[in-house]
DNA sequence: CTGAAAGCGCTAACAT
DNA sequence: ATGTTAGCGCTTTCAG
């Protein structure tokens, strides 16, 4: 019962059909010129033997690894998990496997899965840069001879094309509402600002207080259940009470709303809220949730495609680093209105 | 300003260092017997060059190409993401790259998924099979030489060795309890009968309320809001009214906790509610839903520290097929009592 | 301690 | 229409 311990390679498939390793290979890359009969028994010999090429010998040849990669900080966040599904789908819609790195917004993961993926020789990566400043990825991007495009945060320097998320004006949107709404003291709550995306949004949110000459205040520790409640109640007492709060991101955005309804506290009644990020359960709690959604799909569609534009068109000699397309394609939020902002009246 | 287009290969490197090939492998490879002086020359061509080994070439060589593979149905289920997350980070951590596949349940794109896999040569893959009773995937597994375990769902005959769920006792579990609460008539809602771990829920449920002498009512049509919903309304008319609902998966479990909240009917006061599957705002909605929870990281672990366990001791010639380790294993549920069963009045 | 050379499996001239 | 052959970049005996 001993089965083949090895893969059959070409030649043995050449040997049994009785015919050149040229023609194995003419027939399984369904190159003409091949006499039916002949044909007929090769492919006989591949079945019999379950022969299936050899990759690495393809892309030693030089052939395409029709490989790509894809490196952002957590594969579990529904955000990139998402966008990861999508570009998977892309990629074997091209017939292209897709390599998934996590770098947990550490640079160093990071350099590291950059080198991986250009050791394994991909034919282009996308990438969701736990730093624009970086300048060690910068030069490392530079000197990368495939495409590269950066998803959700941009590089600094126009190293590579960026597909993100209008996060300033999804921010200054929802801040605005809430101003319409007619409050007046705002708070913003958040964690994480060091991220490229939550600075935005506090800089959105900054930027329409500044408009509506309201004093911004801007909490940027939240990590956790224990410090978004704390902040809360300090909020919620004193002369200063807050009337209404803007979480820019989604963890901060559930716990505001857990601790809210912990203490009591009546949305949007005593207090209002929107959340920066959709969520499942946003529109089913009670008071629904109003949220800036992000065209997640979009995003990662619009990423893929790009890869992909610049993967076919470079078919010609690629040119690496600055030279590359500057394109930055910069994706419109909308705010969902909801109950959780004072829009409507509880509905039934 | 013209960068290097091609990857510098590794005799360009001796060239440049003045050596031969054979003594730049070396220190590529930290192997000793090398001249710390020359040793130092061929470190500084490497870095000018920023020569990075051709991986296909080494795996031409016989290595191995430290790439594993993950065939799911979908990467943007919060389930399989995070056991994504686990076997990347566990996949790192020995140096291996993950390569995904979505199969989306459907046979063909598992099929392609697999000889994929096999033409990549990747040394091992977990994969949640659509169907556990598909025998083209059985004789494919069967000639597969590297080691495979199954995730979530097992592959009839033993074919790999598998990490479960155990659906059958979490089920009839959560059953029990709504019983324990006094409850006679309770329904069962589910889509997607076709999966294995849906099915083994329903047969669970189905046993607890036969040891109960409890008549079993199973919607297994449920696939969106509106046949949710549906399927509600008419269970809780006429004398037959149900008491409490049990759902089989998260989807479902939302929809009838929305539909539920919609019509206004009180729970657990009216109609009772556990579900299958903990997800994010359970615990936070009112009243917060009681569920059956599944060891998500446990199983995305398990499957991974099975998997390399295989790699690792399979430096010895690999055994295909039925002479694999037929190890099963079955990971216990949890039952995470909130107040949607009527455990506890609603808290404050 | 170091280098020359063989060959992994495949494709693509170049014969025939 | 089909076979022969030379490498792709690397590791690895085997000699020096």
């Amino acid at each position: 019962m001993t089965k083949q311990r090895k893969h059959p390679t070409l030649r043995e498939v050449a040997k049994r059909a009785g015919v050149g390793t040229t023609t194995v290979s003419r027939v399984v890359n369904g190159v003409e010129h091949v006499e039916p009969w002949t044909m007929a028994r090769v492919e006989r010999a591949i079945k019999e033997l379950g022969y299936l090429p050899n990759h690495a010998a393809r892309v030693l040849k030089g052939y395409k690894t029709r490989t790509i990669g894809l490196v952002v900080p957590s594969i579990a966040d529904p955000f990139f998990s998402s966008c990861a599904e999508v570009l998977q789908g892309i990629a074997r819609q091209h017939g292209f496997l897709l390599i998934v790195l996590t770098t947990h917004n550490e640079r160093e993961m990071e350099r590291d899965a950059v080198n991986t993926l250009i050791q394994h020789r991909v034919d282009g990566f996308v990438i969701a840069p736990a730093d624009a400043e970086n300048d060690e990825l910068r030069s490392l991007l530079m000197r990368v001879t495939v495409p590269v495009v950066a998803l959700d945060r941009p590089v600094a320097g126009a190293v590579a094309p960026s597909v993100v998320a209008d996060n300033f004006v999804g921010a200054e949107h929802a801040t605005h509402h809430l101003i319409a709404h007619g409050y007046k003291r705002i708070a913003c709550l958040t964690g994480e600002i060091e991220l490229y995306t939550i600075r935005e949004r506090a800089r959105g949110y900054q930027a329409a207080m500044a408009a509506a000459g309201l004093e911004a205040v801007l909490h940027t520790t939240i990590c956790d259940y224990a410090s978004c409640e704390k902040a809360i109640a300090k909020m919620l007492k004193g002369p200063d009470r807050v009337e209404a709060i803007f979480t820019l991101k989604n963890s901060v955005t559930v716990d505001a709303f857990e601790a809210l309804q912990r203490m009591g506290v009546r949305i949007p009644e005593k207090v209002a809220l929107i959340g920066y990020d959709d969520f499942q359960l946003a529109g089913t709690v009670r008071p629904a949730i109003t949220v800036v959604q992000q065209p997640i799909e979009e995003l990662g569609k619009t990423a893929a495609e790009l890869l992909f534009r610049h993967l076919k068109g470079s078919s010609a000699p690629v040119i690496p680093g600055e030279a590359r397309a500057k394109q930055q394609v910069l994706l419109k939020t909308s705010l969902i209105p909801r109950a959780s902002c004072g829009c409507r009246p509880d509905p039934s």
